[in-house]
DNA sequence: TTTAGTGCAAAAACTTTGCAATTTA
DNA sequence: TAAATTGCAAAGTTTTTGCACTAAA
């Protein structure tokens, strides 16, 4: 687990990595895009008020990330570089890993702004609703 | 405006299309990802149940696309492709047309599903925060 | 020891639902 | 005209805030 280095970011940034927030981060990364709801039951000794004020903090430090993929807001470590698939018709989503951005292309696109991550999503229909 | 082509969808899918929706409508192309907030302000004479359902309908149709830039929901046309530059310090949001993706890799990714649309989303730090 | 963080209860904000009235095709 | 849609008011959910207590560094 590589949690180790986000819990030095936090102290790093001068937070203190309580265990509500090393639990919290250990919900979080043990499944892609969890909604709410699947955090606080990974999490159950931590009040609900905490758990939002630590992804609050999560992603305001950029170490945890908010998705829409269409039902709530779902949430997920900023450093696993995957994308999603979303189904259009069922609301399935399956991740990928294969990245298929043309690293060429991204400074171009960047300009003046200092690219340091990216997230990708794929619309469409699954194989179940085709 | 291509707001007749989403126009005409609506009602090939069997829904009427009410002035509350084509306002609606009207009020989401009017600018890149809104907020409800800036929705309903453009269309104040549709009741504020009307934009949900509305907002409701155009997604599941796919017209229209809910999006998490940092900040609450957004929604813009689905068709309007373009990608967003998120600034990870002062959450700015800016557009840029150009689509760094390498089209050869896509149905790769999409092996049996359907790809349809994407969005992308590059995180960093914008020119101002550097 | 000091400052940051937690958790409860309450408040506020946001979203959905039931239903009668209205309107589109 | 019939079926879909609207909008109000109310209900239900989700998220935030105030504040006393606790714990990390």
């Amino acid at each position: 687990m590589e949690l180790e280095g986000i819990i030095g970011k936090i102290r790093g940034r001068g937070y203190k990595a309580t265990p509500q927030r090393v639990a919290v981060l250990e919900a979080i990364s043990a499944e892609q895009h969890q909604s709410l709801e699947g955090i606080r039951s990974r999490c159950p000794g931590v009040g609900m008020v905490t758990v939002y004020r630590t992804l609050d903090l999560l992603s305001g430090l950029g170490l945890v990330r908010r998705l829409d993929l269409g039902d709530g807001p779902r949430y997920e470590l900023a450093e696993d570089h995957h994308h999603h698939l979303i189904c259009e018709d069922c609301g399935s989503v399956a991740e990928f890993e294969q990245c298929p951005l043309d690293p060429r292309q991204l400074p171009e696109v960047g300009g003046d702004f200092e690219v340091r991550a990216h997230s990708l999503e794929v619309y469409g229909r699954c194989s179940a609703c085709r």
